[in-house]
DNA sequence: TCCGATCGTTGAGCGTGGCTCAACGCCGCT
DNA sequence: AGCGGCGTTGAGCCACGCTCAACGATCGGA
C-alpha cells in the first residue's frame, strides 16, 4: 500500500512536474523525490513519469493513477478534519515559549483568543533563553516555542512564517552609525556583534549573527548573551552592536538605543515550531490562533 | 496525515474491536496498536474507542471517522491495483530459490504459468544451501525464497502460508523406530538429529530442529549438513535422523530412508519471503502464482 | 476476597528505512 | 566547448516504528 511520503510526492510531482519544486513544497531533497518514485515506479511495474533532465510528464498510467489517488486523499484529510472538528477536540495543556519580548506578547494575545472560545484548555507563555535553540523543546520543557527562521531540524515540525520583518541594527545612540538613515550589511566589517553562545545550532547563529560581511570581511565579536534582554543592556552600555527586527523598535523601544535600518539584509521571518511527535488537536488550534492575531 | 500504518491500525481495531487480534492481522504486537492509536487519539483531540481491559467500542467520533475513512482507503487500494493492471507491469527479472526439492517443483511450476502469460519477465528458480537461512535475500542474490516458516524478520515480508503439511521423522530403514505406525517428539530424546548449522536464526532452528524433547530430555546431536541433500544422505547412510514434511516422502522418497508420522507436531508451513524493499508487480505476481499452483 | 486469566498500557531500547549531502551525468543554450 | 539547470545515485546518519517485558485493571470462579 501507499505510505504517507509516497502519496504526496506523487501527488505533488503530478501538479509540478518538477523535481525541485516539489522537493521544496514537500520540504525535503530532490534526492528522496526521485528516490520514492522510483520505487513507486517498481511497485506498480511502469513509469508513471517520463523524464528528462529538461521535462516532467505524466504518462497515461501515471495520469490515471494520478485521477484515482487525488480524490482519494483529499477525502482522507477531510476525514481528519472532520473527525477534529467533531472531537470538539482542543482541550489539554500546552506550554509556549518565546526569546524576543514581542513574540511574548503576539503568544499571550493568541493564549487569550484561544482561551476565550476553548475554556477547557491550559496554554501558558514562558521566556527561554535566547542561547537555547530548541532545546526547551526536545527535554520535554515546552510543547511550541516561537523562533525565528530558518529551523532544520528533522524532528521539529515548522509552522508557516507568522511575522516577516525587516532587519535593523541596533546600535548605542552615541555610536556614530546611530545618526546614519540606514546601513549596509558591509558597515558590520569590524563592528563588535552580540551573539548568544550556547546550543542553537550553526546554521541559525550564522543566519542571524554573520561572522563575516558578504564581501569577506570579518565581523567584531561582542560579549555574549543568554536573553535579548542582556542583549539590550550590552547595546545600550556601549558594549556592542546586533542585528534585529524593526518591530522590537516599535513595540519596545529602549532609551539609548537607535535602530537604524539594514538596507540589503532579507527581512527576518518568524514562526512557530514544535516536535513532530506532539503534534495535537489543541496545538493546530493554537497554531492557527497565532496566525490570526496581529500585533 | 494520516501515516499507512495509522490508518490499517484504526480500520483494523475499529473492525476487530480488540487489541490482540488487530495486532496479529497486522503482524505487529499489542503495544504497537495501543500506542498507534494513542499518538491518533491525540491528533484528532478525542478519544476514538472506549476501552476498558475487558472491552473495546468505537466512540461516536471513531465511529464516524471509520465511516470516512473506510471508503478513502478502499479508494488507495483500488488505484494501486488499476494502475499495475494498466501498466501491465509484469515485467523484469526475478530470481527464486528453494531448499527441499519438492519446493524447487512448485516454483518451477509457478515460473511456467507466469511465463506463459507475461513472455516479458525472466524468472530463475535456484536451489538454495539449507544453511543459509535466508542470507540470499539480503546479500542480493535473490529476490524471493521458499521457506518454512516461521520467518520473523524485520526487513523482510512474509507471504501467506502456501503449504502445511504433517510432519514426519526420516529414519534409516535399519532402524528399529522405522517399523512404527507414528511416533511422538518424546522418541527424539537421544536420537542422533541432523540438522544445519551456520545463518539459519536461533528461533527458525529451535522450531525445526528442537534440542530439547517437550519433557525437556535432551535430544541428540547428528551430523551437520549444509544441503537438503546432505541431510538424506546421512539419514540413509544411517548416520542420524530428522524430521521433515510428509510431502517429501510422496514426492521425492529415497530407498533407505523410512518416513513415520510425528504424531504430536504441528504442521510445517511453507511460503515465500523477499526483502520488503524490494516489492514489485512481479514479485506480487509471481507469490499469487506460486499460491495457485498444486503439487 | 483472593486468585488466576485476560487484556490494554507504558517505557526502555533496538534497528531500519526515510532522509541528506555531494558527486555525477545528461541536456539545452550561448 | 563551456556553463547552468535538473534528475539520479550511493554512502552514511538518525528519528521513529517496533519489540519486549513489566505492570495495572477488570472479570470469573472458589
Amino acid at each position: 500500500m501507499f505510505e504517507r511520503y509516497e502519496l504526496e510526492a506523487f501527488l505533488t510531482l503530478a501538479e509540478e512536474l518538477h523535481f525541485g519544486r516539489t522537493a521544496e513544497r514537500l520540504g525535503v531533497s530532490t534526492g528522496r523525490i526521485s528516490q520514492t518514485v522510483k520505487k513507486l515506479e517498481r511497485r506498480v511495474g511502469a513509469p508513471l513519469f517520463a523524464r528528462t533532465s529538461r521535462s516532467v510528464q505524466l504518462t497515461p498510467v501515471g495520469l490515471s493513477l494520478y485521477e484515482d489517488l487525488l480524490p482519494a486523499y483529499r477525502q482522507l484529510r477531510a476525514a481528519l478534519e472532520r473527525a477534529v472538528e467533531a472531537g470538539r477536540g482542543v482541550h489539554g495543556r500546552l506550554r509556549t515559549g518565546f526569546a524576543t519580548p514581542w513574540g511574548g506578547e503576539l503568544l499571550t494575545a493568541a493564549a487569550d483568543t484561544l482561551l476565550a472560545r476553548h475554556p477547557g484548555c491550559e496554554i501558558t507563555v514562558r521566556e527561554v533563553p535566547l542561547d537555547g535553540g530548541t532545546g526547551p523543546l526536545r527535554d520535554g520543557t515546552l510543547d511550541v516555542q516561537f523562533v525565528a527562521f530558518p529551523v532544520r531540524e528533522p524532528d521539529l515540525t515548522t509552522g508557516p512564517v507568522l511575522v516577516a520583518e525587516d532587519r535593523v541594527l541596533l546600535v548605542p545612540v552615541a555610536h556614530p552609525l546611530a545618526g546614519r538613515a540606514s546601513l549596509g550589511l558591509e558597515d558590520l566589517a569590524g563592528l563588535p556583534l552580540i551573539a548568544p553562545e550556547g546550543a542553537s545550532p550553526r546554521y541559525w547563529r550564522d543566519h542571524h549573527f554573520p561572522r563575516r560581511t558578504p564581501s569577506g570581511a570579518a565581523v567584531g565579536r561582542g560579549p555574549a548573551a543568554a536573553t535579548w534582554q542582556e542583549v539590550l543592556s550590552h547595546v545600550s552600555a556601549g558594549r556592542g552592536v546586533v542585528p534585529g527586527a524593526a518591530l522590537g523598535a516599535r513595540y519596545h523601544p529602549r532609551p539609548g538605543i537607535a535602530y537604524v535600518p539594514l538596507r540589503d539584509a532579507p527581512p527576518i521571518e518568524y514562526g512557530l515550531v514544535w516536535p513532530t511527535a506532539a503534534d495535537s488537536a489543541l496545538l493546530r488550534a493554537f497554531v492557527e490562533a497565532v496566525g490570526a492575531s496581529h500585533l
